[in-house]
DNA sequence: GCGCTCGGTGTAAGCCCTTACATAGCAGTG
DNA sequence: CACTGCTATGTAAGGGCTTACACCGAGCGC
């Protein structure tokens, strides 16, 4: 027996095909009997509108999309899982798609758009290049955690004046050997947070640091950096990490080498996620909003696929100090926030 | 000017649709210089194929969508990403539905389910009337930490084996006074951990232990309980955790509440997330193959919708003992893992 | 040379909806 | 009572692709 269809639907109530349509998308008037009619006859052969038929005769997707570098760690997932709402509060499905090391990531990116009404990109994930060429096939995009282009906006959370003053922090507490722990060139967040570590040395009057430690966002890689960093007898006293799961790399690392945090060594991360309190020191960190920057992206996307043009958006993001940044560690709830303001950029 | 179709390629390349369609395809023969053509007056025009179009006439979606309760923690997003994974190997796109609170959970599955191939539901997300009702609408359906149903097929991961034997082991160090945390009803899986926690009790002929403390998989919840367990005299000298970040989170309340892990409690998680490994006392627990749990259901999946019959299937789970449940506080490297066999359910 | 097989191509019939436009009935006007 | 203005419904034209089937010419065995 085939699948029911919009036809046996409107043949078992009794009405034409355009009349059980309206009765679906609520389009154009129908009487209340009618309806009851149509509704009864869906409901008997529990038939629901085929959503390719649907979306080809509406051109319309129904759906939009996210790309991103991969799901490690509590910053992508809860990126997503603000876009997904934000999708599903528009009515929309939600497709993901990780390009991890994929090299076709571009090919598939533009596949991608072929199944959705818009898009969101994150990170370094594909080039402006294809960006544009995106915007040029009539898929809108919203950029997330990376500079926008041209006409598409991004969406950002405040990092490098956030980055100056945990430095800066570090540095009034004493700390004069201050390095850097991650990797500038893996994403434009990254870069700014160590273009606001290298800031405050300046405004600090501290000669320049020595190079970023690279590190992956993961905590495999932050052992790994923190390792080499701190075996060392010339080693700094304070570890500024790109973010909270390095940052929880480099608290092993330590560990394994009988290092005390802070008093061997201070450490902040980025972030703010929850392991981050459960830690021993409390990891003082900078808490930016992710669930809010998914969201914020799928609203602007949606925007921008309803024909809104829609601006660029950045979110403030907080400091939270916490013992690993060197108040005495005695102290017991050291859960102190400086707020940063929001701001919009000019289009 | 109209985006362009099959028809505006076609005549640029000066040939018919169908040869259009059979070079995008690869279905059937075409001359090599037909083929050429075509493609270049596809690149001209920056052209690909419509999905909806190309879906409606194959009658296939070319997507596959998961559904889960939520994103929070490595847990569900590892799952996630190994459903990904899965999906794009199979040359489909992925679609994510988060059910959270959202009160109309069926109602969007069942919305979901018209948008895809297939399927992977997670979980006490929808009931096994929901279930049963996709598969009768055609939908292949795959369960994931959830019984089977029917004929769906389930993947999950060892639990009941792993949590009797990881409780023997406290119990085997000394502890007669043991809890376990987490809510049996929140999730099949807790549901076995808690049947394991009691067998180890019986086995031991230890007296019944109390009723399970109850805590959802967020660090905060665990934190909360955790201290509503720990503040007290009569407090119990080991916590047996339904997972790694509740686990965190009684970390965090034991050293607010002045205790040493282990020596004041021990306490074990489920999952082996990275932070396990970062905190100090390093996270006894249970390790499960999250990325592997989410790739195995897409590729069930798969089979479902090529029509290949599947069979359910359990993964191994291996327990990580680590310093947080009671060896000696000063062993440096406590990573002995005791590997479970896997095996197959019979259908 | 003759029918055959077969590679290469076109024609046209769907796939299942949405929606502009046409039609019909009916209450309310002047 | 013809006419207007609705509301309620039907008709039919797409929307952009896949694919069964028909067709045509060329190489081939005999």
């Amino acid at each position: 027996m085939p699948s029911p269809s919009i036809y046996t639907v409107a043949q078992r109530a009794g009405v034409s095909i355009a009349t059980v349509s309206r009765v679906l998308r609520d389009s154009g008037p129908v009487a209340a009997t009618t309806r009851e009619r149509v509704l009864a006859a869906a409901a008997e052969l529990s038939w629901s509108p085929n959503r390719l038929a649907a979306g080809l005769a509406a051109r319309v997707h129904g759906a939009a999309g996210i790309v991103f570098p991969d799901l490690a760690g509590p910053y992508f997932s809860q990126v997503v899982l603000g876009f997904e709402e934000q999708a599903v509060a528009d009515d929309r499905s939600a497709l993901i798609l990780a390009t991890h090391g994929r090299l076709n990531a571009d090919e598939m990116v533009l596949d991608l758009a072929a199944r959705v009404d818009g898009l969101v990109v994150m990170d370094r994930t594909v080039t402006d290049e294809v960006v544009r060429c995106l915007e040029g096939r009539g898929s809108p995009v919203v950029l997330l955690a990376r500079p926008a282009v041209g006409a598409t906006p991004a969406v950002r959370a405040e990092s490098l004046d956030a980055a100056t003053r945990i430095t800066a922090h570090l540095i009034a507490l004493g700390h004069t050997r201050l390095a850097f722990l991650g990797d500038p060139e893996a994403a434009p967040d990254v870069d700014d947070r160590w273009r606001g570590f290298l800031l405050a040395h300046l405004e600090a009057g501290l000669p320049a640091p020595g190079k970023p430690v690279r590190s992956g966002f993961v905590q495999d890689e932050g052992y790994a950096a923190g390792t080499a960093l701190l075996d060392d007898a010339a080693r700094p006293t304070a570890v500024v990490c790109a973010n909270d799961e390095a940052a929880l790399g480099v608290y092993a690392a330590a560990r394994d080498l009988g290092l005390r945090i802070p008093d061997d060594v201070a450490v902040t991360g980025w972030d703010d996620i929850p392991a981050a309190r459960a830690v021993t020191p409390p990891l003082a960190t900078v808490r930016q909003p992710m669930r809010e920057l998914g969201r914020q992206a799928g609203a602007l996307l949606s925007a921008r696929i309803a024909g809104v043009p829609a601006d660029s958006l950045t979110l403030p993001t907080e400091i939270v100090l916490r013992a690993s940044c060197g108040p005495p560690a005695n102290s017991r709830t050291p859960t102190n926030r400086i707020p940063t303001p929001t701001r919009r950029l000019e289009p």
